[in-house]
Formats: structure tokens, C-alpha cells, sequence
DNA sequence: GCCAACGTTGGC
DNA sequence: GCCAACGTTGGC
């Protein structure tokens, strides 16, 4: 079982979005980077969901309920795939980025050192750093 | 196959 | 709104 990293810009796709439909096709990768990885996701996998733009934080994580397949709309060339994921939980308190630039033990996460990579593989530590991070409300 | 020009993403 | 960092495209 494998943990991601999953980037969305809220204004498009947010997880909110995620919570409130219970499922959706992650479709629309266009990198060939984030594709490569995105047809290693499997059935089982953890992601955590990234909103870019105006939230720059980490909030919260998706559960993949049909690991990689071909694209279904695919009008464009290419073979590009999709995954489905069901929210699995927000994080009580969203990890912001500047958050996570400064947590030592992420300074790996290719979010920070591959800032335009849309999916991303996550250490198990990683991940698990994160959601601590995310798990208390620290106001 | 190289590289300049252009487009896109995403942080600031 | 700007710009850095990439990725893509197209001329040669």
C-alpha cells in the first residue's frame, strides 16, 4: 500500500467537493511526471489532497477505491488514466505549506522540491508527519 | 537534435 | 500582478 500526494486547485476540484459527492474520478493530468505516477496508484492507497492557489495547505485525505485505468473522456491523444477516490477525512487543521517547509522531517516531499508536480508519491513517514501535523487544532 | 519562444503552474 | 521554474512546440 502506497501514500500520495495529490494536488488540486480548490477553485476546480476541492476536497469539500470530494465530501460532498463521496466520489469522484481524479482525471485531467496532463504531465507526463504525474501521470507515470499516478498509474502506479492501486486500489487501498492513502492520498492526501493538496489545495494550491489560495489555501496552499494539505487538507485532508482520500481513499482510492479503483486504482489506475485508462481516462474515460479521452478526446485529447494520449494515454492518460484516472483513479477513483472517496474522502476519507478532513484534517481537523489544515497543514499549510509555509508549515510544512519548516518541519524538518518533510523536507524531502518532492511538493516542496518539485513544486509543479501534481502527484506525487509520500514516504509512510511523510505522511503519517503530516497528519500529525493536521491532527490538533493548536489555536 | 538543439534551442528559442511561448505557455502554464503556482508561490509570493 | 509578477516572476521563477518547468514543459512544450516548432523552426532550423
Amino acid at each position: 500500500m502506497q501514500y500520495w500526494l495529490l494536488k488540486t486547485e480548490p477553485e476546480t476540484y476541492s476536497f469539500s467537493d470530494l465530501l460532498r459527492e463521496k466520489k469522484t474520478p481524479w482525471s485531467g493530468v496532463r504531465n507526463y511526471q504525474a501521470r507515470n505516477f499516478l498509474r502506479q496508484v492501486k486500489k487501498g492507497d492513502l492520498a492526501l489532497i493538496y489545495h494550491s492557489g489560495k489555501d496552499k495547505a494539505v487538507v485532508g485525505v482520500a481513499k482510492v477505491i479503483k486504482g489506475s485505468y485508462p481516462e474515460v473522456d479521452r478526446e485529447e491523444k494520449g494515454d492518460w488514466v484516472q483513479v477513483d477516490l472517496e474522502p476519507s477525512k478532513p484534517l481537523p487543521s489544515p497543514v499549510k505549506l509555509a508549515q510544512i517547509k519548516s518541519e524538518r522531517r518533510l523536507t524531502g516531499l518532492l511538493l516542496i522540491r518539485h513544486t509543479r508536480l501534481s502527484v506525487m508519491p509520500v514516504s509512510e513517514t511523510e505522511f503519517k508527519t503530516i497528519l500529525m501535523l493536521g491532527a490538533a487544532s493548536t489555536k
